[in-house]
DNA sequence: TGGGATTTGTTCGTATGTATT
DNA sequence: GAATACATACGAACAAATCCC
């Protein structure tokens, strides 16, 4: 039984790690992205990576500056609170949708998704803030619709980068308990009392941010990088 | 005096006349679009093609079939629907900020905008039909936020596409009397008035158009695109 | 079915541009 | 301020897959 190989290519996997790297806050805002540290790291050559880089710098999440090189994007305050408002607006489409009719899969993945995150609880904190953003991208997939769930992933990705820059090292962004009341509201075909609880949890998320000062520093990216290179070698 | 050269990529100015031709209809849905010709077409090697249908693709507005080249997407009716919906609640938060406030510049940017279209409706019918998207997008540009205007931008394109699909072949998509509605009501401040009006404005946008099954033929597509080839080759 | 032609995916070398000493 | 070191931008060529007859 394969596990059903998806036609990834190599670049859209190193997106991918990229992706949870950023979220998960190991790839901080600012940091240089070298096209051949990152070949190098990622077994593959800088074409590849050129177009992992070019595809992130198109969501947002990477800032190409021509002929200087790539770097983690590093969003403005207003851009962050602009990404929290959109990301709410259309939110309000995937709950809408969720609340019209909630199937028992539907519901299933959602609840099997919270207990991961009460798994990880326990565990080491970036996991824990990107299962949160993974909850709301969830929600989106869950909806059938590819549109909206390309822009949630997007503007969710790009939300949890601002986070990273603007949040204070250890603030709870997690919310599982609010995670739980989304669903239980979902379940109640309430469709307003449901956007209206999605929407104060993400005003409380980014609410819970915007605290500490950008500072960049620090850069030994290469080893925090490793077990994110490790999963893309190994899918040859 | 220098026309201030913008520092743009030579991929990106293939990116904005593909464009261009998709919003005008030149190119329509399920056209290939080989990386070879497109290449001697823009005076160009394939690598920057390829970046420019990479971007594209990314966008919505391009299908990249792995080893089996590129073509422009063939949206469903389904994401048709939820394109309209979602950008016509992106569009909210356009009109709530403009409504807030517009400034003598802004007035000035969108009747200058209106008069194009206005001068535009004797003449080629794709070009009204690209100056009518282009309204919206303004707007967007308008105010002041890089995040809103990338996504209207993005899904206005996109939108553009499906009635490129869709839409009856004479069906008036302009509306020019509905953008100067909506100017009216942004000049009165009355928010809640200026997103209805909006509102209604795509509804009936996207109501003019599903009318038509999707119909895929006649492919000189090369022909159709000199115009936008040559502003490209020109430019280095 | 098979083979040739066409098109794409990838690599790598060179040129160009930027930062640094 | 000039030269060096470095990183990216671009293009030509090779390899692999697909399409068509």
């Amino acid at each position: 039984m394969v596990p059903r190989q998806p036609p990834k290519s190599r670049s859209e996997l190193i997106c991918v790690a990229l992706r949870s790297a950023i979220l998960e806050r190991a790839l901080q805002p600012g940091m240089k992205l070298p096209e051949d540290s990152l070949g190098e790291r990622f077994g593959t050559s800088r074409t590849i990576v050129r177009q992992a880089l070019e595809r992130l710098a198109a969501e947002g999440l990477v800032e190409l500056r021509h002929n200087r090189g790539a770097a983690v994007a590093m969003p403005s305050l207003e851009e962050a609170q602009d990404l929290f408002e959109l990301r709410a607006q259309i939110e309000d489409l995937v709950i809408m949708r969720l609340a019209a009719g909630l199937t028992a899969e539907q519901e299933a993945a959602l609840e099997a998704h919270i207990a991961r995150e009460e798994e990880a609880q326990s565990g080491p904190e970036p996991i824990s803030i990107r299962l949160a953003t993974e909850f709301h991208i969830l929600m989106a997939d869950l909806t059938g619709s590819p549109v909206l769930a390309r822009y949630v992933n997007e503007v969710a990705y790009r939300c949890g980068l601002t986070l990273s820059q603007f949040a204070r090292p250890h603030s709870t962004v997690c919310g599982i308990q609010e995670h739980r009341d989304i669903l239980a509201a979902l379940k109640s075909g309430d469709v307003v009392r449901a956007q209206d609880i999605a929407r104060t949890h993400l005003e409380a998320v980014s609410a819970r941010a915007q605290f500490k000062g950008a500072e960049i520093n620090g850069y030994s990216y290469l080893d925090a990088l490793e077990p994110y290179a490790s999963g893309v070698r190994n899918s040859g």
